[in-house]
DNA sequence: CGCCATTCATTAGACGGCTAACGATTCGGA
DNA sequence: TCCGAATCGTTAGCCGTCTAATGAATGGCG
């Protein structure tokens, strides 16, 4: 009885809708507040830096980092020591959306995770992190998927 | 302790990364997959329906048929009665992936749930359900995500 | 019968991701 | 000291997904 794939890729459709949705009246778009969360955490970072922490490319932070700074939430300025590096650093604004912005994420949460009883969560929690250890060794497997299945 | 969504999203990108490349050397890219399944078990869809079927919106599927289209893996056709749609018809390489493919997704499900027990994987499937169905309902509510929590 | 609302597909453009190619800067070793 | 290797960010371009705007065809109602 497979179909696990297809039934977790559209929960995590409708969740990234409903969260996109949230974040969206604050003003900002999902996967910024990823971004955000980090320099609130510690202002300046480069853009590698936050995408080794956030398991995600160069390119795509620096895409991100444009769209924000064109939106006013942060500004760029390269490092003096080391002119390769760049850092990101709040504006007021960006700072500013904190408070509402993790209020709102954990408001979220438990909104999703309502139905499932605290036993439930827990289980939860540790199956999709056995899904997601083998989904990344199989990726660093060079994915063997195709070969000889054993 | 919040942090499901942090871990669902995670999750899913690796899930979504393996299937990815498990595709990719089949010569075709995610989410063409799901098109392809449609028209093997009923050839000659339009895009109309299609999008319905995999809960997307219509140019999703446009743009995806219009590479598909320029892969091999079918045309494009308007029905003669009705001008309006468009009917995609696979060609014979969008037919002989089907095996293929099919067989893919199952060992890669497999794979991925290898970790966990039979009652694990029930669990899980059900943990989804409930969290997909809050998420829709939250979406369809207008998101009152922001409104009073109460 | 003719016109307007409905129904489809397509196009345009944005966001989040990714890979590949470039360009600039720093650093280390000969 | 100087040049090539390593390190960064940026650009270009593709995939999947969405919304909004356009365009073409059908259908129903007066």
């Amino acid at each position: 009885m497979p179909e696990f794939l297809d039934l977790h890729g559209s929960t995590n459709k409708a969740v990234r809708a409903v969260a996109d949705a949230g974040m969206r009246h604050l003003g900002l778009h999902l996967g910024q507040n990823h971004v955000l969360a980090l320099l609130w955490e510690q202002d300046g970072r480069t853009p590698g830096e936050i995408a080794a922490t956030l398991h995600v490319t160069t390119p795509t932070v620096v895409k991100m980092a444009t769209r924000m700074a064109t939106a006013g939430l942060l500004t760029r300025r390269r490092d003096d020591r080391d002119n390769r590096l760049v850092r990101l650093w709040l504006t007021e604004a960006g700072r500013a959306l904190r408070q509402p912005v993790e209020q709102q994420r954990e408001r979220l949460e438990n909104h999703l995770t309502a139905d499932l009883t605290e036993a439930e969560r827990e289980q939860l929690i540790s199956a999709l992190t056995k899904i997601r250890r083998r989904a990344l060794e199989l990726l660093a497997d060079g994915d063997p998927t195709d070969a000889e299945p054993r």
